[in-house]
DNA sequence: CTTGACATTGACGTTACGTTAGGGTGTATG
DNA sequence: CATACACCCTAACGTAACGTCAATGTCAAG
């Protein structure tokens, strides 16, 4: 199934400009480009779409979204479950706002007394966004990684983000007859270990046993490696923890 | 009771460049400002400022809510409760967001089907904004007073505020003892139906009743109007309720 | 074969500030 | 009395995330 821009904005209530900006500025490229140079969208555009509109709900400037995206830690189970607890810090602010409408009233009635402070109790967010970023790596890594990321051109992150994809598949091997501990699985791993020091943070080599487990659970690695072999992502897992035990 | 810029970004969560450039646009001046150059603002400023930030938080432009707050029709307690009727909207938006949350881990698990439009429930948020303007008179009043509005530099809307005032002030009298059919008294209300008719929207006469009511509410006049005389926002309505007997 | 609803790429405009840069002010302290 | 230091100012440029033309190409339907 595939959508025109128009039928995409619509869906998702965006402008068309919106969606040609975030081509524009590589957050949302189209599944597939016409000859005519029409921008054709699928499925999976829409899962990417929802997540960034997601982020930008929470004020997670669209550069740093293209950055949690692109990272090869980014999780969507993850993601969403960050995203609700972020959502209920933001209704529990609103209903502190609406707490201090109600007072705003009451001291206008005479009803009651307001320090200065109170009148603003609810508007000052600066916490929250805190938090975000806490929860988004406000760690070295992070730091790490979106200095790297910032350095890259628009035509370099679109070739990061496409050499990610093609390393990660590598890891599944060329058919379902190897194993494991194959060499060439095996040798895709360290190429897929040395592509994230490379372009985004500094890890140890123990840290992949993490990202193997979140794949197994992620859809979108979990239906391309499908494809290679039953059990795709569980044989990428345990191909990753041999790597570990030798190379750790 | 005075602060200082710092003073006033601390208490209500903004930042000083915020407020320098509320100046600037003249949403909101400082109630003094002193030899060297310095703002001071007041209790006053607290409470406009206040607005302006409910205003904002439900995303309205600055060149609205300054339109809003200057129009002769603008009350307090009216504004802060259709700032709790969206403010309630938006936490509803957000229960929905958290649903569409819920339901894509859901669906992304297996046990749930959506369809392309179940994964952008409650993004769309374009009709929150209709009943905001709506609420907000997307009456042919306000289309008028808008476009009026949008002519003026940003002196003239100074001083056009700064005569509202001062009018406003003219219709309670001179001292106690005028009556309420006083000549001046009369011609002052005439004057302020002419204010309202040249700087905002054409009015009928008839509409100066609602605006009175509205005053004996609204503390910003009530305050005003007690230092002249006991009772002085009541005193208004009724020379105001002789001026449309007549007038209208 | 034209009409009308689609699509495209520039390119400039806008909002609401953030961010220096360069400099004056006010008060506490040595 | 100087000097530190925390505060204030204006002026000016920068930014994010699009909105809004303008000029032009494309495609399905009548």
């Amino acid at each position: 199934m595939t959508y025109t821009i128009k039928e995409i904005a619509n869906l998702a209530g965006v402008s068309k400009r919106t969606l040609r900006y975030y081509d524009e500025i590589g957050l949302l490229s189209p599944a597939d480009t016409g000859e005519n140079g029409y921008r054709y969208y699928d499925q999976d555009s829409l899962l990417q779409l929802q997540q960034i509109l997601f982020f930008r709900e929470l004020d997670v400037p669209l550069k740093d979204i293209q950055l949690f995206m692109s990272r090869p830690d980014f999780n969507l189970l993850d993601a969403l479950e960050k995203h609700r607890t972020v959502l209920q810090k933001r209704a529990q602010r609103l209903n502190k706002l609406i707490d201090t409408v109600d007072q705003t009233i009451a001291a206008i009635k005479g009803e009651r007394i307001m320090t200065a402070k109170d009148y603003f109790e609810g508007f000052d967010e600066s916490h929250y966004e805190e938090e975000t970023r806490e929860r988004w790596g406000d760690t070295p890594q992070y730091a790490e990684s979106r200095k790297k990321w910032a350095s890259y051109s628009k035509d370099q992150k679109e070739r990061i983000k496409a050499e990610g994809r093609r390393l990660a598949e590598r890891m599944v091997g060329q058919d379902p007859n190897v194993a494991p501990d194959d060499a060439d699985v095996q040798t895709a791993i360290g190429a897929y270990y040395d592509y994230i020091n490379r372009y985004f943070y500094t890890c140890e080599v123990g840290s992949l046993r993490g990202l193997a487990d979140m794949w197994v659970g992620d859809p979108r690695f979990a239906s391309n490696y499908e494809r290679i072999r039953e059990g795709g992502a569980a044989f990428v897992r345990e191909a990753v923890n041999i790597f570990c035990d030798r190379n750790g």
